[in-house]
DNA sequence: CTAGATGCAAATTCTTTGCGGTCAA
DNA sequence: TTGACCGCAAAGAATTTGCATCTAG
């Protein structure tokens, strides 16, 4: 469930310098595939697994977060440091929250479980407004003809 | 990423009762597979299709909760009223937290963010006692015999 | 009776792995 | 030069779906 550093001598190839670049760029926090559809225009020829892999390799290196937010697929951020993100119900969008994470919550919770606590994730969850707008457009449409 | 309630008659038939009835006696939050292990037990012949498609509906009809942790697996609970959890990092287990949520923390976060929130989860990650025993068997069989 | 549920097998979706050729350090 | 990496294809793991058959209401 979680891993050791790695020891061998890595490297920055191509590909990794790419993946970084545009995850940088992406404002949001995307899956795998994602990355892999954005690198590809740059990089036609490189796989997807060599976007999992470098992903997760990235990732050990310290350059990039993995998001285990509450859903199946996995989704990557350029922003290593700890931070809250909101989840969009419907499209499963990511973004960040701007706050700073609150770290009283852990040792306040540290007396209500014999686990030995390590971190906390406060996601919230809610509507994006692109999909409140389609939401609100499909309910029009209902309306005037049913 | 969310469905509108169900229109059709939903039945109670004897798979979905022993699911349920299994699901009440388990302090833990089980997969879908771990569900099915239980329930084979009383009804050999229920398919694992079957336990994931009642446990979906059991969702829709309010009386099975599904957790959207921080991992690749459904977890499903009991208990469906709103709660914290804690998951151990090594081996992925979940548990309860005995705490009220924190309604306040939406309010706190509406003004941070363009989303409409409906809800939030809160996650306390950690090592749970038996992973801590065996980490720590580990480590003294590495000294004794390195 | 009959709409809804089941069991089984096959299909999907997301992710990982094995391998021969390639490349950064 | 050489161990780490790549692309490709194939395998895996979790979950979903199609369909003929059963069954709760």
């Amino acid at each position: 469930m979680s891993d050791p550093p790695p020891k061998r001598r890595l490297r920055m190839t191509r590909q990794r310098r790419v993946i970084l670049e545009e995850l940088k760029k992406l404002k949001a926090h995307p899956t795998a595939d994602e990355v892999y559809e954005v690198v590809r225009e740059r990089l036609p020829r490189i796989s997807l697994s060599t976007v999992y892999r470098d992903l997760e390799t990235l990732c050990e290196w310290g350059k990039v977060r993995l998001l285990e937010v509450g859903c199946a697929k996995k989704h990557f951020d350029y922003d290593t440091r700890d931070h809250y993100h909101v989840r969009c119900a419907r499209c499963g969008r990511v973004e960040n929250l701007p706050v700073e994470p609150f770290t009283y919550l852990e040792q306040a919770f540290r007396d209500l479980t014999d686990y030995e606590v390590t971190g906390h994730k406060l996601e919230l969850i809610g509507i994006c407004p692109e999909c409140k707008r389609k939401e609100e457009e499909e309910k029009k449409s209902k309306e005037e003809a049913p």
